[in-house]
DNA sequence: CATCTATGTTGACATACGTCGAACCAAACG
DNA sequence: CGTTTGGTTCGACGTATGTCAACATAGATG
């Protein structure tokens, strides 16, 4: 029922959606080059209806999950499709259509290399 | 050299700042507050410039970084104080001055807070 | 006190952003 | 076909945001 075994289907469709970009941020002091590629991301989820639109998606069986479930966040459906779109042009998530429904997935790397920015020392040296 | 040491001055000066607000975003899906809340720290760190001195004050040497340290990314002397402002409005940063000038700091907890949202899966259940 | 340096604050401006309703596209179904 | 249902795109509108120059404040220093 949980997510944990979805996550290995890492097919080579979009690569550069999200490369390994950049160091923890405690590492050294980011480029500005690599500020901006972070940044982008971080942007991408600083907004409260699309943080709920990601972790529905996130967190649905399968990964994956239909607009029609997880459009009910309190703002009309334009509005859901319009952040969805935001979410997938900062390569958080990938879309595709079967038949009468589109479903959201989330780019799995994605988070890896989210978490990993975030991390308190890479223990080096 | 690094900066693995000066991490566990948890002093309890405002705990409240960096609550242990929400689960890994892959768990469930978000509640609008939970939202509201972690959206703001990803905000925060959704510009390039924030971004830039966050990870330069990170990176720092103990951990924390004057002004006059971090302030060449490329804008001028207002705007980084008032990146500066929304970073420790958000939680993320403290500052001090200590005679001339000022000093900021990360907020240790909160990179552990951010991290685990990013977790997979906790490997609960 | 006068003054210089280091930061923060204010006010103004252009741009970006979130939101909605309306129009539009795509698949299913009669 | 025409219609219904699911989803995206468009156009507009109000608000938030990033930026700077100008001014203000805080210590240090003479």
């Amino acid at each position: 029922m949980s997510n944990t075994k979805v996550l290995p289907l890492l097919e080579p469709e979009v690569p550069e959606t999200v490369a390994p970009c950049c160091p923890p941020l405690t590492e050294r002091p980011f480029t500005a080059e690599e500020a901006e590629t972070a940044a982008r991301m971080f942007k991408a989820l600083g907004d409260p209806v699309r943080l709920r639109l990601f972790s529905a998606v996130a967190s649905h069986e399968g990964g994956e999950a239909c607009v029609c479930d997880i459009s009910d966040v309190g703002v009309s459906q334009p509005t859901v499709s319009h952040h969805l779109k935001k979410l997938k042009e900062a390569g958080l998530l990938t879309s595709e259509r079967r038949g009468t429904w589109v479903y959201y997935r989330v780019e799995p790397s994605v988070l890896a290399a989210m978490g990993k920015l975030l991390t308190i020392a890479p223990a080096a040296a």
